[in-house]
DNA sequence: AGCCGCTTTTACAGCTTTTTCACAGGCTGA
DNA sequence: TCAGCCTGTGAAAAAGCTGTAAAAGCGGCT
């Protein structure tokens, strides 16, 4: 893993990420997450707006390849969707593109191009 | 399933191709494709305004020799057109060039072949 | 040891996508 | 025009992907 030792703080939408201190925020309430768990959160926030697939996102948290036999995004995703949702009901931030990856959105669609 | 990784962004027309971040912009809207659809579009747009035959498109997008039975290419190229029918109304981009395969065409014509 | 919390793996139901099939209709050369 | 190959397309079958609960694995702690 080589991400450096500070990361700055993200902030999308009600989510806000401090990687350095291990806390996220959402609505300004502390949301309890595991080791793992912050990771995944930290790499989709990071890449927000866009598809991501697994395979980057296995590479970056687990920080070895991806074998696709193995679930453990899948798993993770699950439930950081859980616990987003006890904290914002009716909100989706994590999207599935079949075949692709996932996708984090904090916002109304962004307009591109 | 994912390809190479870096693909440029292709434009032609109102369509956006950015195979990188499997993202397609029609006028600036997302459209939402299939991996095979991406695919085949992708390679459509970057072979645009030639005729294409049904071999190079499956070579291309299946990356095994083509057999004559095979309906793939021409099913999908149904799907993508009723898609961009959908985004674009009234316009047409995919081509049939009987005998001969499938050309996708974003601007007027410039001349017969 | 037993318990606890976290991570990884497994299993399977439910979906979505892809492939294949069948047939209607289109095109072309003779 | 007609026979015969080509193309469009709906639909069924096959393949593949995702969500998720539950089991299994792994340290650390008392």
């Amino acid at each position: 893993m080589h991400r450096p030792a500070r990361r700055p703080a993200l902030k999308a939408g009600e989510v806000e990420v401090r990687p350095g201190e291990f806390l996220v925020l959402v609505n300004g309430e502390r949301l309890h997450l595991t080791v793992r768990e912050l990771e995944l959160l930290t790499a989709l926030v990071e890449r927000r707006d866009r598809i991501v697939t697994r395979e980057e996102l296995y590479r970056e948290v687990w920080g070895e390849p991806y074998r696709k036999s193995d679930r453990s995004v899948d798993v993770y995703v699950g439930k950081l969707r859980q616990k987003l949702e006890r904290a914002v009901p009716g909100r989706s931030f994590i999207h599935t593109h079949f075949g692709f990856g996932y996708r984090f959105a904090a916002g109304p669609e962004r307009r591109r191009g």
